[in-house]
DNA sequence: ACTCTAAGCCAAATCGATTTGGCGCCACAA
DNA sequence: TTGTGGCGCCAAATCGATTTGGCTTAGAGT
């Protein structure tokens, strides 16, 4: 008996079809014994009448919310994060976070920043996925406090031995950056970078420094100041300047940008009398001037990939380890000295050794 | 009774303040009649054990999810949409909505591109915010066929009557920008922009024209493709120049610095030869070469008007009509011309009648 | 023919919060 | 003393899907 009711329920469908509701729900969810000829009518009728179950009953008799959430990374000064957001991979991260959670038949809630434990409670949620998480960062715990399923993009650097985490290769990229650097000349290759504790730039500082001594080259280590970014980073570009290096890695975009702005106030030309990479690939990367080179974190992998460790956490399974996002190396004018460019040209397929 | 269950009950708030789960409940939802005294004790109890009402079992019972769903627009192309969308104003905005949901008790659910109804019936939400609706948007006809309450952020041209929309007031800030424009010197005004039909983009077209006829000048034109970002942008800017403009107003971003770009390719001075501006702010804005006068569309309180217009409509009140939001120019180097800056002036405070 | 098994289906309990309808009890008026 | 009404509280029904523990019935085995 289908009134003017909105919605079909279980038992819309069980009448349809001449059956119990809880047949209908053991063909929905192929569990118990059903005769096939049953089973496809049952299928058939639930189809026919648009029926989905009311996830708030499903939810409440199974203890499940079919739903994640997604933290982005952000300081205490909102406007400033959300510039330092405002980066396509933390928008393409966030798309296919929502996709792959949609194939996983799971919903992505986006949480605000969260104050206090109860702030987190409000939310019915499954796991949750936390971006760039600082050291014994305050997210992660209070997912561990209330019991919850959490997977990190990017590690917890104080806490080594857990393997819910996924990231960019990001010591791989560096020296395919800095080899790349290397391939085209140059012999004064510096890091302009910022002191914000994420792994991600933590990661790539320590490449940067143990790159350096295995090759016996000096450090050249410049960070910016992580407030007033377009000040500070001006300042630390000039500083780094000063140092005269012919190469600089800038993983954070608004730097490599910042950077490619002073070296033109100087009289530094790029890529001639500087290289220049940044970290990130983007929209502003292929179009500044001249064009950067730049690292692609495939963010689109990543959330994938996030997604599926987190399902898979909240399903009790074992992590099978951290893991590892291949990147690529995106040569552009802004390494590419035109007396260069046949040795430059195999840097294009350098790739780290993952698979 | 509270054992080792992770998370307290309604009954166990009961048991512990010695009443019936029904007096719990009127005492958290302020309702029915309930002694002070006993209300105090059943307030206090409930906040020391942490108690939070299941959203499901809550949600169940009332029939509301107390999620409301954000759609950001998606087109057919889904890296090309990731840069359309990779600007400040964008991530600003999804993270203002994530906070004012929060305010409002709803939780913000981000959806993936919709393909069918039913990937729409899947979730549990109660309304969704839709941002910049194309003409007869199928994702606001999917709400509307579930008789979901949607709002969007830009209106629908082909609905005219719709009173749920919210949106920054491009008539006034597209005015702002041209009359800057004049005050500054410039004589011929070009609009340089988009060939997709979201209402913003739309809107400051029909303005831009209607401005030139009321201002006696020349219409000059010139609509990018929508795809191939980079080149079409190039394209684009270069049939502009061609038409010898010495302002030009350029919404979209890449569309701006694209022009920037070109215009110094072509040996054109900015702003002494041309001056140029974008429809709204960002960091890229502030940092480009010369840092471009732009239009602050104020994603926050854009944020935060639709989140209230829609729990408004949830809650089946009326709207008092769609609401405008007001913008700022912020005057940059790209239009201020050394032997202007005086007259220029005044434009800083420029901004749109409306409150 | 008689047990025994298992296939196929269902009734009822369950998840946790909200809400309806009503039961006592006390105060005050008749 | 007896009615009347309101206050304070509660038992039970309800929301919709899932799951447990049977209950039939058909077919196999002896």
């Amino acid at each position: 008996m289908k009134t003017s009711r909105s919605r079909p329920r279980i038992r819309d469908v069980a009448e349809a079809a001449g059956v119990s509701e809880t047949t209908v729900s053991h063909v929905l969810n192929n569990k118990g014994r059903v005769d096939a000829a049953t089973r496809a009518r049952v299928a058939e009728v639930a189809e026919r009448l648009g029926y989905r179950p009311n996830s708030n009953a499903r939810g409440l008799r199974s203890g499940r919310a079919d739903t994640i959430a997604l933290l982005l990374p952000v300081g205490a000064d909102l406007a400033l994060s959300h510039h330092v957001l405002a980066v396509d991979f933390y928008l393409s991260l966030t798309m296919s976070c929502v996709e792959a959670a949609f194939e996983h038949d799971q919903a992505l809630l986006q949480l605000p920043p969260l104050r206090k434990l109860d702030d987190l409670r409000r939310f019915s949620i499954d796991g949750g996925i936390v971006v760039d998480p600082v050291p014994e960062d305050p997210r992660v715990a209070m997912f561990q406090r209330l019991g919850l399923p959490v997977v990190t993009v990017g590690r917890d650097i104080t806490h080594p031995d857990d393997p819910w985490w996924v990231a960019a290769d990001s010591a791989a990229s560096t020296s395919a950056v800095l080899d790349h650097f290397v391939a085209a000349g140059a012999r004064r290759v510096a890091m302009l970078s910022v002191d914000i504790e994420w792994s991600w730039f933590a990661d790539a500082e320590l490449a940067y420094v143990e790159w350096t001594e295995s090759h016996g080259h000096e450090p050249m280590l410049v960070l910016a100041r992580p407030d007033k970014l377009d000040s500070s980073a001006a300042e630390a570009a000039n500083r780094l300047l000063d140092l005269r290096p012919d190469a600089v890695y800038a993983p954070p975009q608004w730097l490599a940008t910042g950077l490619l702005r002073v070296a033109r106030e100087r009289g530094v030309r790029v890529p001639d009398d500087l290289l220049v990479s940044v970290g990130v690939d983007s929209h502003l990367a292929r179009t500044s001037e001249p064009p950067l080179t730049a690292v692609d974190l495939d963010p689109a992998r990543t959330a994938s990939e996030a997604v599926d460790l987190l399902v898979r956490r909240i399903e009790g399974r074992e992590s099978e380890g951290p893991r590892l996002i291949p990147v690529a190396l995106h040569p552009r004018a802004s390494t590419m000295r035109a007396d260069v460019h046949v040795t430059a040209g195999p840097a294009t397929r350098r790739r780290p050794a993952r698979p």
